[in-house]
Formats: C-alpha cells, structure tokens, sequence
RNA sequence: CGGAGAGGAAGAGGCGAUCGCCGGUGUCCAGCGCAAGCGAAGACACGGGAGGAAAGUCCGAGCUUCACAGGGCAAGGUGCUGGUUAACGGCCAGUCGAGGUAACUCGCAGGACAGUGCAACAGAAAGCAAACCGCCGGCGAAAGUCGGUAAGGGUGAAAGGGUGCGGUAAGAGCGCACCGCCUCUUCGGUGACGAGGAGGGCAAGGAAAACCCCACCUGAAGCAAGACCAGACAGGAGUGGCGCUGCCCGCGCGAUGACUCCGGGUUGGUCGCUCGAGCCCGCCGGCAACGUCGGGCCUAGAUGAAUGAUCGCCGCUUUAAACGGUGACAGAACUCGGCUUAUCGACCUCUCCGUCGG
RNA sequence: GCGGGAGUAACUCAGUGGUAGAGUGCAACCUUGCCAAGGUUGACGUCGAGGGUUCGAAUCCCUUCUCCCGCU
C-alpha cells in the first residue's frame, strides 16, 4: 500500500511505452530536444491525467547488446530516481553513439535535466 | 631451478542493508456456483532470476506444419579402421603419413590399369614418350651425314625408379646387392595395417579442395513453426488444375472448393514455453568416449523484451597518499548434443628436456 | 530469432586455376585566341582479413570481419 504523500518510485507497465504503433505516433508528431548524448521527443496524452510514458530507443549502431542494455538501464534509473515523465506526457529517448561511451548514470544527468526542464515551459 | 607439452575447474571478489524490474508459489479479495470449489485486477508474504562461450549459425537431433504411405532420377553431404551416441561433419581408441631431442602435436588420410579433361611460360621432348648439347661407332680430307645411347649438361613445379659394383665402343635393370614398386603367399590383428617368404625386372608420374567412380547418409520448411480466441473489412479479375515445394511414376483432393494477381482490413491476446536424450553424487562394466543400476535435486521464461542503482565493512590493486579502480570477451528469446570464433588475471594436476646436488 | 545475398582501381562493374581488365573520373601533352568536346600517353590495386590444397589461387576448400535484403 502506497501512503499518501510517498514519492512513487517504481514504475509499472501502463508507465512504459510498449507498443510500435505508440512509437511511431510520439516520433512523427512530438517535439524535439537535443542533448549531448541523447534526443528526446516529447508529446502530450489525449487525457493530461494519464500517467508519463517513457520509450527508449538505442539502435544497433550503438554498440553490441551489452552497451545497448548499459545504456537503457543507466537513463531509466536515472530517470527513476528523478520524478520520471511527468504525467500527461509520453516520451521517446534515442541514445546516440556518444551515450555508448557514458558510464555512470550521472553522466547523462546534463542532459536530463535539461529535457526535464523542457516540460515546464 | 630454467624451458616446454597436455589436461582440469571456477569467477563481474565476499558479506549485509535500502530503492527498483521480471515471472513463480501461497494468503486476502470482487464475482460465479445449491454446494464442494473456481477465482479477475490489486495488495502482502516467501523463495528464484544470464554465459562459458548465452555469440557466429557451421553441423546433428527433438518438436510442429505441409492429407497418407511409397519407388526412381537429379541435387547435396560425408570419406583410413574399429567403437560410441537419439543423431552428427562430434567424441574415444587405434593405423598410416608429416613435424619435434622428447613429452606431444597436426592431417577433407577412399579410388588416377572405369572413363573424359588439365599442366601457362620455358624446354629437343609433358604422357601409347622424346635425341637440343654432349658421349660412342660407321662413312668422309673436312663440313657433315647415318646409326647407337637417357650416365652427364641445360629448361621446368614435375623429365619414365634411387645408391653402389660389374659390364660396355659409349651406355642402359643389361646383370648383381640393398632400398622402393608390382604380383602371389604365410603368420598376427575384428579391421585399417604390421612382420616375413617367393617371384617379376621397372611397365604403372602429378592432380579427385577438376568432372567423375565407389561406399554410406539426406523429403521440405521452420516457434516469425503451428493451434486457438477476440476484433476489423469490400470485393473484383484470371487459371484449368492443386498437393511431400527440382523432375518422372504412383497415390490423393477438387467446382458454395483450389491456385495466382489486384484491391480492402488487422499489426491485439492466450497457448506453444520450460521436467528435459535434464543436473549432481555413488557402485559396477569398458583402455576410453560411453553405458546399466541406485539415491538426491527442480535450476530464468521475457515479448520496445526483466539482472540495475545507492550505502557500509572486508579483500585485491594503482599511488607519496587516497574520497581513485574492481577487471577480458560478452546478455537468455522453443529446447538439447557438438563444432568454431572472441577473451582477463590467477589456480590445480600430470608429463618431457636441460643443469646442479644427494 | 530464422532464411538468403554481396565485398576487385577514387566510383560503377567484368574476370570461374596461368601477366588483374573496361567505362567514368584524375594527371600531363596535342588541338583552340581561351574554355568545352575530341585525340595521345600515364598513374592508378594488401582482389575485405587469416590459413590450407596446387608447381601456381581474385578464382577451389575452411575460418573470420563488414554491409545489404526477405520472413511477424
């Protein structure tokens, strides 16, 4: 049971994107914001109560499967730790081959928090 | 002590705490049911959660679909022998050949008197051999010419047994000895093959990772296989056939069906999905690979795809000291048996060679 | 995950055991008052990498790396 004023810290499905077709609709029709390591591309839900939904995207072109899975792991306990996507809002990252390079979960904090940033102009 | 060879086992160092992720079991619970009971979403508790290569996808199988069972051709694979296994191109033991002082390592290791082709350039001649130079003999004053000759030179990757002695005009398996080769044969071995004996008197070269021949093996596709549920949509044209998909035979199916093309809709869920030729220990059989039997264990099942982060103590390490670093290759995707490739720092066992001492 | 294909000159491609080739491009020269076009000549290459078979390998065999395509 959650109390009430608890940060939530865990993240559950309906928080994730999980489906292609969401993918395609956030890049096609987001916004975009550039970082030194990664892009993001922000949209907002048809209902601004639903909760934040986070995408990460790294290609192949990245690196093997073990810098790929480093890097979705550091920016999603980043990401965890930091309020997560704020609600209303879907999200995709794509990390770009300088994130194979990072790490430290820290390291992306740069630009983290500068996308989070965005949400609140 | 130094050098070398073979094999084995384990590893994001260990312990604890917190925040998260994935699925499992149990309890509570809406609801269904007369009841026994079943039990959505969610919460809580308990215990589990990447590798030796999970990789490359190079082989072999299980499993699933192609209506069922089959014969022939084609195509592909394997290639010393004997075992092992569900199967294999793997593994084990041996044979032969090559390398190494040795331990040991490496080998796509059948057939070239079944056939067809290949060998550029050079060279006289390159596959039923052949006379350029040379050597020897006859004729001739000589130039030369006619013959004999494969020991020598030269060419070439390769020149038709090798070495030695005899022999001869010079030579030549022409003769002999040893080695090689071929045929027959004795003994040992399941066999590859080995050890010998007798004869032949050299003809039979290379290459089969050229075609091919011989022996053995293979139906095709793949969990994105396949089965089910829910939802959406709009049909139209063509072909006479279609099916285990290259060909033939045989067989089967077939006009509200089949196949092809165009157009339209969907890109959800459940199962398959983890208990399996499974892992560990022990006895016995076997040189071994492996097998029989007995006992114990349950060990990830995700689907935009889970193993991460933070803190404390100890260990190791860099450094003058640390608040620094914690390693290499690398992340399960239906499951097994192998192969191959990548790779860090240590550890253990056995063997060989050299040196010194007893 | 499964299946298939390709790596040769700066670029696009030939070459299927015997000296690595063509076109475009590049450089020099000729032609022109100058440029273009045209002509002549030249430089161009670890045949993706390593090992093997063969007297000899871009070619045949094995291993490996990179890139591309198809299947829900």
């Amino acid at each position: 049971m959650r109390r009430p004023g608890d940060q939530q810290l865990g993240i559950s499905k309906d928080m994730r994107l999980r489906q292609r077709a969401d993918y395609v609709a956030v890049q096609s029709s987001g916004s975009k914001v550039h970082g030194k390591h990664l892009l993001a591309i922000t949209r907002r839900r048809t209902d601004p109560a639903l909760a934040g939904r986070l995408g990460l995207t790294v290609t192949k072109k990245v690196g093997n499967a073990v810098v790929r899975n480093r890097i979705k792991r550091m920016v999603r306990e980043w990401i965890r730790l930091h309020g997560w996507v704020p609600t209303g809002w879907d999200m995709v990252l794509v990390a770009k081959d300088s994130a194979a390079r990072q790490v430290h979960p820290d390291d992306f904090a740069p630009d983290l928090t500068k996308i989070l940033r965005h949400f609140s102009t």
